[in-house]
RNA sequence: GCGGAAGUGGCGGAACGGCAGACGCGCUAGCCUCAGGAGCUAGUUGGAGCAAUCCAGUGGGGGUUCAAAUCCCCCCUUCCGCACCA
């Protein structure tokens, strides 16, 4: 027998696809295409095997999409911005261009030696002038269409990180990279405004029908619209000399009769005009700073006791007429709807628990179906839908239609309108650290804000020798670069020395896949509108919000901006399952990290492929398991002594044109062939089961040995070698044990390509499997001669009954009544009723 | 609290109203071996039985159905996401 040696396969088999170039591919619009493509890799040094199953179910899709006759797009990079390096550069000195690039060798060293088929030639790496002039380029087109702005406002700062984090980047209130609790900053920010696509992105995952329900439920409620009104609140007596009124929203205008106070964020800006008016400002700002205070610091860590004051001012109620207190609270968040809310406690629990505490008023004005019996105190706030009472001109009216109606009527008084309010904020970008792109602007003191034009693109990033770590921009302290000319004016200006959130990067880069090399467009439309979208697109959930809300924003500004016509960048989208190690995710802090290579030393690459395929569905958690692995090695070298066993005898053998007398055992083996075919070819292009397709391939082995058992080959190791035996068999034991083994070695070739290749070739081919088709399903083959139909009795399975395959249901249900185990348990009873399912199955009701 | 997903042998997991536990790991026995941490064969949900076979069984409790791991209702547990969003 030929000795099965992995890890010679591996290098011998690379080297031919990187000389042929196999997965190089062009546009072709005569061909079906198919874009398959992994969440490009933070080039952080090392990829251990949880990053590695993303990219091997993603080959095994590109595998078999090629096979199956698609013009495959399968290419990889790197999302090579980002703090670690600079980090990493402050404390060790190494530039951070130095490390990335030395990681991204290392890395792609990993991926080509587990055979990951990537288009290489289309290799991108953000960090390079060439990538990051596009960010440039987007950036400037959003900055003509309004869609890129600066402000100064209240920002989330990492005093770790030393930046500045979008929402996104904000997890319980602490930095999602470095876990440190977040500060408030007030800054001078550079934002996309993503709000103004917030109905479409809400709208848009109505068609997404391929992604987890998860994903699209997380986005829909990051996105978070809700539907109200926005309805001011007169201010009883004049502020600061003058009439003022509150705005509030709320979604709820219905319960507006039964709003007895008026709450105020404590960063809400009237709040310093009370204070300077009240008796004591001093203690009442002082009061005021505590609540801000508090509101910050525990907010973000928990749940905290609602807690206010009362200003001291009443606000007209303007549907009751009546006036009701100004509290302050700090459960009232500034940066939502108004800043204002108008309580209504006995329809909202917080608003309830408030009243409550500081004893104000609660007054019913909904009353739910079939409670018509209203206490004057209620125990607990009724959040329902109702009937409306103690409301003026609306009693008797329902929500939610009476809610249309009071919105109109708040419009036609001009004391409010109908509005619509989003979670989503807009996307702050201005990142101060020096591993980003530069934002492409300069401040010029008689011209402001001006773009820098698209013929001096790229800025670059100087090159910075010292990281000193201070928390200003580093590439302000560079001043030969921070000092130019106005494009505008000619005089002396200076650079914007923010770069920007690395998330802008990766929020097209799947697009620049289609046309890499382009130095005039971010990617030619043509390119785009061919490949696009992707097809199958997976990665970690961990970025369900940003990465892909971002990318579907990116996707439609480009539409906007004429470079696409789609407006959805992804078709399905998988998030795989995280690999565990001693039930923790693996990271080098924990020391629990598998490196692929040290795997692929034991039992080369494919080994490791079919067994991070095998052990779960790809959105599966896993834990790591070394037995595993060696089960799945176990499973290469039966599938290799076997198809070895036949090779030569088979490989010499020119199948017969029809394949005529075939023995029962052959006619299994080809039903088994067919029926593997069917179950593989489904559960990778429609299930994504990757797990079942391997199970079926090993039972297609398992068939192929208890058929040789009872050939005159024998088992492989019954058996002395591969040398022919043709003549100890018959043509058509030979074409049927070809066929099976074909069809093997092709389905197991995305799973295992190198050891697949080999074998192929061992099967008498000189071409590689890059350039033969995935075989194809006879139904008629896979058809069984006789079926064994279970009889169940009273829902038990009683007995099994064998029939002809295509039996009559009355031939059946004559087969089952006659079956003696079926009379033993009907014997004395009667026959109430007879099923004859698909299946097919015979059910019996007796009594 | 709200939302989502899930709960099946010793373990990873199969089974998208029709034979529960495919496939693999582990374990047991036999064969083959100078040897076996290799290979091959057989067995492996629990209980009863020499056996054929029977009983129970998919987190718990109800329901729909000839038939439920699967569909519906209630409850429990775990994981994930959001979390005072007015």
């Amino acid at each position: 027998m030929t000795d099965y040696k992995p890890q010679e396969l591996d290098k011998k088999w690379q080297k031919r696809w990187t000389d042929s170039r196999a997965f190089e591919v062009a546009t072709d619009p005569a061909r079906p295409k198919f874009y398959c493509l992994e969440m490009f890799a933070y080039p952080s040094g090392h990829a251990h095997v949880g990053h590695v199953r993303n990219y091997i179910i993603g080959d095994v899709m590109a595998r078999t999409k090629r096979m199956r006759g698609f013009n495959v797009l399968h290419p990889f990079g790197w999302d090579a911005f980002g703090l670690p390096a600079e980090n990493a550069a402050i404390k060790t000195g190494t530039h951070p261009e130095t490390s990335t690039l030395g990681n991204i060798a290392h890395m792609k060293g990993q991926l080509q030696r587990l055979g990951i088929s990537y288009a290489w030639d289309r290799e991108i790496a953000t960090c390079l002038p060439d990538y990051y002039k596009f960010n440039q380029w987007i950036f400037l087109k959003m900055l003509e269409r309004g869609l890129a702005y600066r402000k100064r406002s209240t920002v989330n700062w990492c005093p770790v990180d030393n930046t500045v984090l979008a929402n996104e980047q904000v997890v319980d209130g602490a930095c999602w990279r470095c876990g440190t609790i977040v500060e408030r900053r007030d800054l001078e920010q550079w934002f996309f405004r993503i709000t103004q696509y917030a109905d479409e992105l809400l709208e848009g995952l109505e068609t997404l029908t391929d992604w987890p329900e998860k994903v699209v439920v997380m986005q829909r409620n990051w996105i978070g619209r809700s539907e109200g009104a926005r309805v001011t609140f007169p201010v009883a007596g004049p502020v600061a000399g003058a009439p003022a009124g509150i705005e509030i929203f709320t979604t709820r205008i219905d319960t507006i009769y039964g709003a007895t106070f008026v709450i105020l964020a404590p960063e809400h800006p009237i709040v310093e005009k009370f204070a300077a008016e009240s008796p004591d400002p001093a203690a009442f700002r002082a009061k005021n700073a505590k609540f801000r205070a508090l509101d910050r610091g525990a907010r973000l860590t928990g749940a905290i006791d609602k807690e206010g004051f009362d200003t001291g001012r009443t606000a007209i109620n303007p549907f009751t007429g009546k006036e009701v207190p100004i509290w302050i609270a700090n459960f009232v968040l500034a940066e939502y709807g108004t800043g204002a809310i108008m309580a209504v406690p006995a329809h909202d629990e917080r608003d309830f628990e408030f009243a409550r505490k500081y004893s104000l008023p609660i007054r019913i004005v909904v009353i739910s179906r079939g409670r018509e019996s209203e206490s004057p105190s209620p125990s607990a706030a009724t959040t329902n839908y109702g009937r409306l009472v103690n409301s003026g001109p609306w009693d008797g009216q329902e929500a939610p239609a009476v809610i249309t109606k009071m919105i109109a009527d708040a419009e036609k008084r001009n004391i409010g309108k109908g509005e619509i309010q989003y979670r989503l904020k807009d996307w702050g970008i201005s990142r101060q650290r020096y591993w980003g792109t530069p934002i492409p602007v300069i401040h010029c003191a008689k011209d402001g804000v001006v773009a820098v034009p698209y013929a001096d693109l790229p800025v670059e990033l100087p090159k910075v020798a010292t990281f000193t770590g201070r928390g200003d921009s580093p590439l302000a302290q560079v001043p030969e670069w921070v000092n130019v000319t106005c494009p505008k004016c000619g005089g002396p200006a200076r650079r914007e020395t923010d770069t920007m959130d690395t998330f802008v990067d990766s929020s097209w880069y799947f697009l620049r896949f289609c046309d890499p090399a382009n130095n005039v467009l971010p990617f030619d439309p043509e390119d785009a509108a061919y490949w696009m979208a992707v097809d199958f697109y997976s990665g970690g959930v961990e970025h369900a919000i940003l990465h892909l809300l971002y990318s579907r924003f990116f996707t439609r500004v480009l539409r906007d901006v004429g470079l696409v016509k789609f407006d959805e960048p992804f078709t399905r989208l998988l998030t795989q399952g995280m690999v565990l190690k001693n039930g923790a995710v693996m990271s080098k802090s924990k020391g629990n990290v598998v490196d692929p290579d040290d795997m692929l030393q034991k039992y080369g690459a494919d080994a490791l492929r079919l067994y991070t395929m095998f052990v779960a569905p790809p959105e599966k958690e896993v834990e790591w398991s070394d037995a595993g692995l060696e089960g799945s090695f176990r499973f290469l070298v039966r599938m290799w002594r076997i198809v070895d066993h036949w090779a030569a005898s088979v490989a010499s053998h020119q199948p017969p044109a029809t394949l005529g007398a075939l023995t029962d055992s052959e006619r299994a083996l080809r039903r088994k062939t067919h029926d593997t075919i069917r179950r593989v070819t489904a559960d990778i292009e429609e299930r994504m089961h990757l797990n079942t397709a391997v199970s079926s391939l090993m039972e297609l082995v398992n068939e192929l040995y208890t058929f040789s058992d009872g050939t005159a080959h024998g088992q492989p190791t019954r058996g002395e070698g591969s040398a022919p035996r043709a003549s100890a068999e018959t043509s058509a034991t030979l074409a049927v044990v070809r066929e099976a083994l074909e069809a093997l070695v092709v389905m197991v070739s995305p799973f295992a390509p190198h050891t697949a290749e080999e074998l192929w070739a061992m099967l008498g081919h000189a071409e590689g499997l890059a350039k033969t088709g995935w075989p194809s399903f006879d139904a008629e083959v896979a058809k069984a001669d006789e079926v064994v139909v279970p009889v169940q009795i009273n829902g038990k399975v009683r007995a099994r009954v064998t029939a002809a395959a295509g039996a009559s249901e009355d031939r059946l249900r004559e087969l089952a009544l006659a079956d003696p185990a079926v009379k033993a348990h009907t014997e004395g009873k009667t026959i109430r009723k007879v099923v004859v399912a698909k299946g097919p199955l015979v059910s019996v009701v007796v009594s």
